[in-house]
Formats: structure tokens, sequence, C-alpha cells
DNA sequence: CTCTCCCT
């Protein structure tokens, strides 16, 4: 936002009105306006409402506005807005303070993990679902808000889901107590150590519920809140021409190939979206372009290929969203991070295959599982609609129109798909002890509920009778981290490397350290070489962010500024062939766990040269994860069993020890174990010995 | 001989 000092002359006045005009023009033009006093009618006669709302409705921007200028935030109360995502909420609150002309993080502010831009006088709250659930264990009722607006309730990420069922409780919690209008004068004071059934009976504000969708199924929702009411608002958005093939294809790849060469050499001007599965086929289609583009005519029109996926490091994804030079059109090749996390600007074409790689949970065996699966209806339409954005564009669906019947509604919700041990965990930390009982929007199965709280009681966080262990337990729930993560740190600091273990934790939180394709491998390679440890991943991964900070105090003593010193270490990222990114994230991480650590009196101290007490410890920690090796070179699971191989990006690969631990067992190709340490098997019973017997 | 995507 511009800002101008009070004695601006007339002309950047003249500026700065024209600039607030057209900002006024904007959201008067939104579709939402139009019905601002119904809305905010309807929120003050329902407890909760739902929303559905198509893209360019304008309703996460403009919902909170009319619900402050409509009197919601008197009292000092605050409306929250959740995200399931980080950048959506700094973008939209930076938006949103602009339009109330006000300074950022005044009125207007957001609140994400390592970034905090609120203050006292903050009314309007942007924030992500998992922020918020944190925020429940120190204040169950959270009474600071008035209302709560949960934004993408359709994209049913774990986060969301959890918050949903809270949400619902904390509101009949608030209403409950002002029935029977039992009075704690300061409830925040109080709430600290309380749980959400501790805080039944304390007087506070009933809490309205908003729940904003973009799908067109807002019964789940309604259903779920008691048959609350739903209300629709239009979308903007141009249209798109949707295009099925006529046959069944039986190669996806081949046929995104020959459909980006058809529409460059048939269509219009625009660029071109193509969503694929994964790195590997990104890789291997770029290639596929770039042969046959060598046979068009060096004068016919060119092809710029930009790869899109999660691991890319940023400067390279940034590619995407640089304008094609002249006389090229631009072909974006990009897993479904394309779909909801970022938008491509000048995107007139979409190419869908129809497949996505997803996350799949077998709670009998605890193996999560990477697979292709044929997309929901509700992601092809999420798909097409992004060659609408700017201009009227077209779908390239590489099915039969047949087929689009057959898929399912929507995709199923990532809390039937996934490891419930950190919900389960949550839940228990804020008075919720009958998980299988709980009101969840879709319920997990009970195996899953069951396997996660057997793991808990493994890892000593519940008792035997499943309650949360003291101080063990609440000290696992509160840190922001995997709980046998939280376990490993609670162990480091008796074994004294808690120290090293905080890297490691650190280290292991993050997306992949280390970044190759497929053309670098050997350079790549060559570059991890330095920093490997013949003790396996773990200690290799304290050698990296140790050489990290190294880099970073050399350019510190130079006197280098911070941006400086970023620029340093970034150059040493890429010269390593380290994900900048996960770095960073990694260094953020391992300071706020080090601060909770040190909140917990942990003791922080270092193991040193000592690596057989880290292995050791490392044992203590992730026991449950140990595997053997077999006769034939296979690895076999202890806990369950399974038959399990080294993960390729291993540096224990090639070395095949007789026993290791491991912090992942994933199913792709094949049954892969990934981050290992070699360990002594006898210390398995020595450290274990709850677990593991002598016998063997 | 390999890693969809988010988040505390």
């Amino acid at each position: 936002m511009p800002s101008f000092s009070a004695g601006a002359s007339p002309q950047k006045q003249q500026q700065f009105a024209r600039w607030r005009q057209l900002i006024r023009q904007q959201r008067k033009s939104l579709p939402i306006a139009s019905v601002e006093k119904r809305l905010v009618e309807e929120v003050r006669k329902n407890d909760t409402l739902i929303i559905v709302g198509e893209t360019g409705s304008g309703k996460t921007t403009q919902l909170p506005q009319f619900l402050y200028d409509g009197g919601f935030c008197q009292d000092g109360k605050v409306i929250g807005i959740t995200q399931p995502r980080r950048v959506a909420a700094v973008t939209v609150a930076k938006r949103v303070a602009e339009e109330c002309n006000d300074q950022l993080g005044k009125k207007v502010g957001y609140s994400i993990r390592f970034d905090d831009s609120t203050s006292n006088a903050t009314r309007i709250k942007y924030m992500t679902d998992g922020l918020l659930l944190r925020e429940a264990l120190w204040d169950p009722l959270l009474s600071k808000y008035s209302v709560i607006v949960v934004d993408e309730a359709h994209e049913r990420t774990v986060h969301t889901d959890v918050l949903l069922g809270l949400l619902k409780k904390v509101q009949h919690s608030r209403a409950n107590a002002n029935k029977n209008g039992k009075t704690l004068p300061d409830v925040q004071g109080h709430s600290q150590n309380l749980t959400l059934k501790e805080c039944q009976g304390i007087r506070c504000a009933p809490l309205k519920l908003i729940i904003m969708s973009a799908s067109l199924d807002a019964k789940c929702f309604s259903d779920y809140f008691g048959c609350a009411k739903a209300v629709h608002i239009q979308g903007r958005q141009y249209p798109v021409d949707i295009l099925y093939t006529y046959q069944p294809e039986s190669d996806y790849m081949d046929a995104t190939l020959v459909t980006i060469f058809q529409i460059h050499l048939e269509e219009g001007p625009g660029d071109i979206l193509a969503f694929l599965t994964g790195q590997e086929e990104i890789e291997s289609l770029e290639r596929l372009i770039h042969e046959r583009a060598r046979l068009f005519p060096p004068e016919s029109s060119r092809i710029w290929v930009t790869p899109v996926y999660s691991s890319l490091p940023s400067e390279q994804q940034m590619n995407a969203f640089k304008p094609a030079p002249a006389g090229t059109r631009k072909v974006v090749l990009a897993t479904n991070i394309a779909e909801t996390s970022v938008t491509i600007p000048g995107i007139k074409y979409v190419i869908d295959p129809g497949m996505v790689k997803a996350r799949a949970y077998n709670p009998v065996t605890g193996m999560e599982s990477l697979i292709i699966i044929p997309v929901s209806k509700a992601q092809v339409l999420q798909r097409s609609g992004r060659a609408g954005r700017e201009g009227p564009g077209k779908c390239f669906r590489l099915f039969q129109e047949s087929e689009f019947d057959k898929l399912v509604d929507s995709t199923v919700p990532e809390i039937k798909r996934c490891n419930l041990s950190n919900v389960v965990l949550q839940l228990k930390a804020l008075g919720i002890d009958d998980i299988i009982g709980f009101d969840f929007i879709e319920k997990p199965s009970r195996t899953a509920i069951l396997k996660s709280l057997e793991q808990l009681i493994l890892l000593g966080a519940l008792t035997d009778d499943y309650k949360l262990s003291d101080p063990v337990g609440h000290q696992m729930a509160r840190l922001p981290l995997d709980p046998m993560y939280s376990k490993a740190l609670i162990v480091s600091s008796k074994f004294k490397c808690l120290e090293e273990m905080l890297i490691v934790v650190s280290m292991l939180s993050v997306e992949s350290i280390f970044f190759s394709v497929r053309e670098k491998l050997e350079e790549a390679r060559a570059a991890r070489k330095g920093f490997e440890s013949s003790e396996g991943d773990h200690i290799t991964l304290v050698n990296v962010y140790r050489a990290s900070a190294e880099c970073l105090e050399k350019s510190r003593n130079a006197n280098a500024k911070e941006k400086t010193m970023e620029k340093a270490l970034n150059r040493w990222c890429r010269e390593n062939f380290i994900n900048y990114r996960s770095l960073r994230h990694a260094r953020d991480v391992h300071s706020q766990i080090q601060g909770h650590a040190q909140q917990m009196g942990l003791n922080l101290s270092s193991c040193g040269d000592d690596m057989v007490l880290f292995r050791r410890c490392l044992t203590s920690a992730f026991f449950l994860n140990a595997a053997m090796r077999q006769p034939d070179g296979s690895y076999r699971a202890l806990a369950t069993g399974q038959s399990v191989q080294i993960h390729p990006s291993s540096v224990l690969f090639r070395t095949k020890p007789d026993c290791v631990i491991f912090n992942e067992l994933v199913r792709t190709t094949q049954n892969y174990v990934k981050n290992l340490t070699r360990i002594d098997p006898l210390w398995l019973a020595e450290l274990a010995p709850q677990y593991y017997t002598t016998e063997e």
C-alpha cells in the first residue's frame, strides 16, 4: 500500500484519491456486494450459517468486513477467518487491510506459524486452521472470538475436519454456559489450565459460526450443524469449453503430449497448463516435448516448458509465473499444486488426464502409501476452472464424457486417509476423552482410532486407561510435532543429546532437504558425499544442518547484514544441492521447538562425538520402527512383520546394515523405509524392554 | 534406484 505523508503534494494526493476510488469500485462490483445486508441479517439470525460461494465471489475478503461494519466486533471481540494454507491467510489479510485503508497488523492482521502480524487492535484476523486448533489448547472456549469463519471447508483437510468438530462443541459449551449463568470474572485468565469440558458453565458470549465452501454440496455441512441455513453466492468466472476424448486413452502421458502439440498448432495464443501426478512424470514429459519440438521448422512458434511441483526450488517454480517471450507459448507442467495452492497467470488451456497421486493409509498395518488414482468430480471442476481466470478458456479432459459420471463426487476426506496419532493426542489435550464417540463430520474408522490410541500408549503419551499422561502426554500435546518426534525430544534430554535431536526432528519435520533432478543426479550425489555419515541419515542431516549454520556464522563474522547472510546461505544451498526453502523451514522449526524445550525445562546438552550414545537415543525413541535384514537382502519391519526395502534416497541404500531404525514406511513402487540409522539389535531389548524381549 | 499436497 502506498503511504503518503501529511504534506504530500497535491499530485500525490490526487493519485491517492484515485487509488481509493478504484478499490471502492472493485469492492462494489463483486457479486457478494449486493447481498451485504442480507448476509449480515442471516448471521444475526442464525448461530451457524453455510455460505456456498464460487471462486471470484469475494466472500473471503468481503464477509469479514461486512460483519465488522455490522457490529460483530463490539467489546473488543475478534472475527477469526481460517484458511487451509498459509499464503492464502497472508495475501487475503494484506488485501483486506488495503481495502480498509489501514496498516496491516492493526484492525486487520494475520497469524500463521512463525509469522504473526496481529496486535491488540486486531479485529479481523486471518489464520491457518491448524493454528486456531493450537490456540484452543490455551483457550478452549476460543473466548476472544465472536465469529469464526471456516473458509475452503470443502477441501476437507484433517485440520478443517477436526476444527469443525471442536467448534461445534465450543458453540454448545458457550451457549449452555449462558443459560446456566455461572460466572467466572476473567475467562481468559482462568482458562489456561482448563480443558473444554471444565470450561462448561463459564459465561461467554455465544459463538457465531460460518462455514464457507466452494462445493455445490452444502448438505453435509448443513446436516452436521443441525440443518443449518445455507445461502448461495454467485461467482465470477469466464466460460470454459469442455472437451472430452472420443475413445479411452490407454496412455495418459502420450495423450498429454499429443494434446499439447495439437493446441500449439491449432489453437490461438494462450498458455497451457497440464496436470500430471509427480516429479518423474513432469521431468519425462518435459524431455519428450523438447524432443518433439526439435522436429518442427525453426521459424515455427516456440514452446517454453516450465515445471511446477512442491519440491522444486522456488526460483525455478517462479518461471511458471513469468510471461512467455513474444512468439512463444508457455506450457506449465504441474502436479495438483496448481489446483489450489498456486494460481498461474495467462492460462487459457487446461489439459486434465484425470489422474492424481494421493495418500492412502492402511490402519491395520499402519502403512501409508502413495497411489495414482482417478480424480474426483470436484477436482475435475477445479482444474477446468483454472482456464477461465482471465478470459474464456478451453479444457481438454483426456477421458470420455461417460467416464466423468463414473468419478466419485469428491475426494475422500483426508481424515480417513491418514495416521491419526496427532489428532487423537490433540483431542485428548482438549479434554475430549471419548475419541471413538467424538462427533466427527465424517468418522475415521474405529481401527484407525484404536491403532493411534495404541501407538500413543506405547509412546507413553497415554496411560493404560487411555488418559493423557502427566507430564509426558501434556508435554507431547503442546509440541507442534509428530508425536513420535515429540517423544524423541523428551527421551534425548535424558540421554544428554537434546541438541542433536532438536536438529534431527527439525530436519525430519520438513520436506526433503536434498534436491536433485534426473539430469544432475551425479552432481547432487557428489555434493551429498561431503555430509554423509556411515551411521545413517539422521547423523547426515545433523551434518548438513551444522554445515549450513557454519556458513551463516561465517558471513555473520564478516559483519554481513541479515539479507546478505540469507543470500550466502541460498548460494551455499545451490552449490550443495540442498533445498533452500526446506532448510529455511527446518531452521524456523528448530528455533521454535528449542523455545518449547527450554520452557519445558528440558536439558539442552550435546553428546559431542559420542555417536554410539546418539544412536542408542534414536533407538530408544524410534524403537517402534525397527527393521532387520533378511538373508535375501530385503528387510523385515519388526512391529508389523512387513517386508520392506531401503529407499534409494538413504545413505544406507548400498550398505545394508543388519539392523536399522527408520522414520517413515511408505509404499510407492515397493514398500520403502526412509531416514534410517544403523543400530545394534541388542539395544532394542535393552532400551525398549516393554516392547522387545531378549529371547532372540 | 526415488519423493501428491498441505499444516502446528
